[in-house]
DNA sequence: CGACGGCTTGAGGTAAGTCAATCCACGTGG
DNA sequence: CCACGTGGATTGACTTACCTCAAGCCGTCG
C-alpha cells in the first residue's frame, strides 16, 4: 500500500477507496499548492468562492474576531482538513482561516467541485445549504459560550430565534412563541437555571424583552441585537437583499 | 403564492424553487407524520438509519447527557429543521433529539434520501462524511464550553487531537507536534492565557502530559481520556472495529 | 384545597478572569 | 561572545461572574 495524502487517510476511516479513487484524490492534492507563513490568513471573512483549500501540512485555525477584539478559535485544521467547501453553497465565508504555523494547502479548482454541485438535484443543493447553515449556527454557539457573558448569550439566542421564526413565518412582528423552561435555557446556554433567571430579569428590567406565557416579545430589537452583539452574516440569508421582496419582507429589517 | 410548509419557506431563503419542486417538498412533508409528546425523545443516541425526521410544528432540542448527568442542548429545532440527515452518512446518532413541547414531524422514507446518497459519486459521499464529522466536532466543542471545566476542556482537546493526528498518520506513539501558543489555546477553549497556563501546569504535575518544544506527549492516555471525559463516538470512526486492520492499528487503542 | 412544576430571590463560595511583574529561550547585531 | 530585544511562559495578588444551596412564591390542575 502506498502512503497517500492526509485527506485520503482521513476519509479512509470511513470508506474503502478503489485504487482509482485514491489516485484521483492524490492528483487533486498535488497539482497546485500554496504555502502561507505563520500568522497569515488563508481565507478571510467575506471571501467569495475561489479555489478550495485542503490543508496538506502545518496547522491552521478557523476563527472569528469579535467586535471587542477578542478572538474565538472554533476549530483547529490539521492536514487532511478542508477549509472552505461551504463557500460553494453559502456564497461567502462567515469566518476566517489563519495559519498558525507555516501551512501548505492544495488548491482545488472551483469548477472541479462545482461540477459536483451543479449536477446536483435542486433539492440536494438545498439540503447542503441546510446542513451548512446548521454548522454555522453551531459555530456561533461556540462563540456564545467562549466569548460572551450571560447577558450577551441570552440576548444573542433570543435575537437569533426571532430571525429563525421569522424565516418560517412564525413570528408576529417581534413576538414568537418560545416554549422553553428556564432550565432548558440553562442547558442550552451552559449556565445554571438560577443565573438564567437573573439574566432574564435584567433583560426585562432593561426593557429589552418581555417573556410571559411562553411568548417572547422583543421590545427593542435594535437594543437586543446590540446586547447580543448579533451579526446576521452567519445565517447566510442571501436572497433577502436582492431578488425576493417577499423573503426580504420577512426578515429584512432584522439584519 | 401558496403558503407552503416551513422547510420550503426556510430553504427559499436560499434558492428559488419551481412550483414543481415546491409541490414535491410539500408532498414529502405531508404523507406520513408522527407526533411526540413534550419531554419524549424523537431520536436517541445510538439510533441507526430509519426514517428521516423533519420538524413540522413544536419545538425540539438536539442534546447530549454527560456522564455526570448534566445536559447540554446544542441546538433548538424549529419547524423546517431536519433532525437527522447525518445518520445516513454517519451510521448512528451521536446525540439525542428530544421534544420540548408536543412536536409533529414528517417522516421521510429512508430510501427516498438514500437514492440521493447512493447515486453520489464515492468522493461526494466522502465529502459529506467529512462535513458531517466536522459538525460533530463542533458540537463537542459546545459541550466543552458549556459543561466542562478548564481541566476537562484541555484534556479533551489534547486527547481529540491525538486521535486526529493518529488518523492522518502524524502521531508517533502518544506524541504529536502541536505548535500552538498558550494564547491560541486560550482562544480555542474560551479561557484566558493565564488560566490555560495554570491548567497545563496542573496536567503536567499530574503526569498526564508533557508539552515542550511544540510537541505534546500523552504520558497516560487512559488517565487523560478520563480527565477529558472523552467518548470517541462523535468522531464516527466506523471502519476501525471491523473491516480494516490497518486503520484500526492507527487509532484502535484510543477508542 | 393541596401538590407540583417552574420561577424568584438571598447569602455565601469558587473557578476563572484581570493586572502586572518576572523569567526564560531565542535570535540578532555589535 | 556578550548585550539586547522580543515573544511567550510563569507566578502572585486581587476581583468578579457565575455557581451552590436553600427558602419562598405563584399559577395550574386534579
Amino acid at each position: 500500500m502506498i502512503m497517500s495524502n492526509p485527506l485520503t487517510m482521513k476519509l479512509e476511516q470511513f470508506t474503502a477507496f478503489s485504487d482509482d479513487d485514491r489516485r484521483r484524490l492524490d492528483a487533486i492534492a498535488s497539482t497546485r499548492t500554496r504555502t502561507w507563513g505563520a500568522r497569515q490568513d488563508i481565507l478571510r471573512e467575506g471571501d467569495h468562492v475561489g479555489d478550495i483549500h485542503l490543508v496538506l501540512s502545518g496547522l491552521a485555525a478557523r476563527y472569528k474576531i469579535l467586535p471587542d477584539g477578542s478572538r474565538q478559535i472554533m476549530a483547529f485544521l490539521v492536514p487532511g482538513d478542508l477549509c472552505d467547501i461551504e463557500v460553494f453553497v453559502l456564497d461567502q465565508m462567515d469566518h476566517s482561516i489563519g495559519a498558525l504555523t507555516e501551512t501548505k494547502c492544495a488548491l482545488i479548482a472551483a469548477d472541479e467541485v462545482m461540477d459536483l454541485i451543479t449536477n446536483m438535484h435542486g433539492l440536494t443543493r438545498a439540503l447542503w445549504w441546510s446542513t451548512m447553515t446548521d454548522s454555522a449556527v453551531l459555530r456561533e454557539r461556540i462563540i456564545d459560550h467562549g466569548r460572551r457573558d450571560a447577558r450577551e448569550r441570552i440576548a444573542h439566542l433570543f435575537y437569533e430565534m426571532l430571525v429563525r421564526y421569522r424565516m418560517i413565518g412564525q413570528a408576529i412582528d417581534d413576538s414568537y412563541e418560545f416554549p422553553v423552561t428556564q432550565e432548558e435555557l440553562a442547558d442550552a446556554t451552559g449556565m445554571t437555571p438560577v443565573h438564567v433567571n437573573r439574566t432574564l430579569k435584567q433583560l426585562r428590567d432593561e426593557q429589552l424583552i418581555e417573556f410571559k406565557g411562553r411568548v417572547l416579545t422583543v421590545l427593542d430589537p435594535e437594543a437586543l441585537k446590540n446586547a447580543g452583539r448579533f451579526n446576521a452574516a452567519y445565517l447566510h440569508l442571501q436572497r433577502t437583499e436582492q431578488e425576493d421582496p417577499l423573503v426580504s419582507e420577512r426578515v429584512g429589517d432584522l439584519l
